[in-house]
DNA sequence: TATTAATATTTATAAAATTCGATATACTGG
DNA sequence: CCAGTATATCGAATTTTATAAATATTAATA
């Protein structure tokens, strides 16, 4: 857990956007868009739109959330599909409780 | 409480290691260079000392955490003491158990 | 009042972050 | 193999942040 890659990361709104979305994705993505369900995460194409910013800036955005640790990708064919890394956000949301 | 001014402000190695300074002073200070106790908290002097930069450098990070509301400033003569603004601190960690 | 000390502000510069277009890669279906 | 789709990477322009020297400000003191 590096908290300066960590607190780096999430000192971007868009960023901290992004962990929301992934939080509740049905709350801002029609579900048949995703093959009807979330359970592999969130596909860069869907987050891309949700955000109005080009896709390569939001394919940068979430690389940089990934090399924080904060989400996972999984491909499946040509799809990247994102989740969240509950484990390492609770991790670092103490870490600030003991240290901050 | 802005959110994305403490986050900014928490970007910062140095800066987050002024907090924990903030937090135990006499961990890290001479009591005695201080007027006998941290009552009124710990001057920007010896924060300057404590950080290998600049002392315009650790003015503007004192300023920038000051701006986010983590820490207080209140002057006694040519003094400036610092403390940790704890509310705020708690405030920002619980919102980001309820948001991130 | 002149001097010194503590801190803040200004100014300049260098480094890092953000953004986007263009291009590259990788997979899919015909 | 080719065309289309999804995503990543590269390169350049712009903005933001970090740093420090120089200067300004404010207060204490000789």
């Amino acid at each position: 857990m590096d908290i300066d890659v960590i607190s780096k990361a999430l000192a971007n709104p868009l960023r901290r956007q992004i962990l929301q979305w992934l939080k509740e994705p049905e709350q801002f993505l029609p579900v048949q868009e995703c093959g009807g369900s979330f359970e592999r995460g969130v596909c860069a194409g869907h987050i891309e739109r949700l955000g109005k910013v080009a896709q390569s800036t939001m394919s940068n955005h979430l690389s940089v959330l990934q090399q924080a640790g904060l989400i996972n990708v999984e491909k499946y064919g040509q799809w990247s599909y994102f989740t969240r890394n509950e484990a390492l956000i609770q991790q670092y949301i103490e870490h600030l409780k003991q240290t901050l």
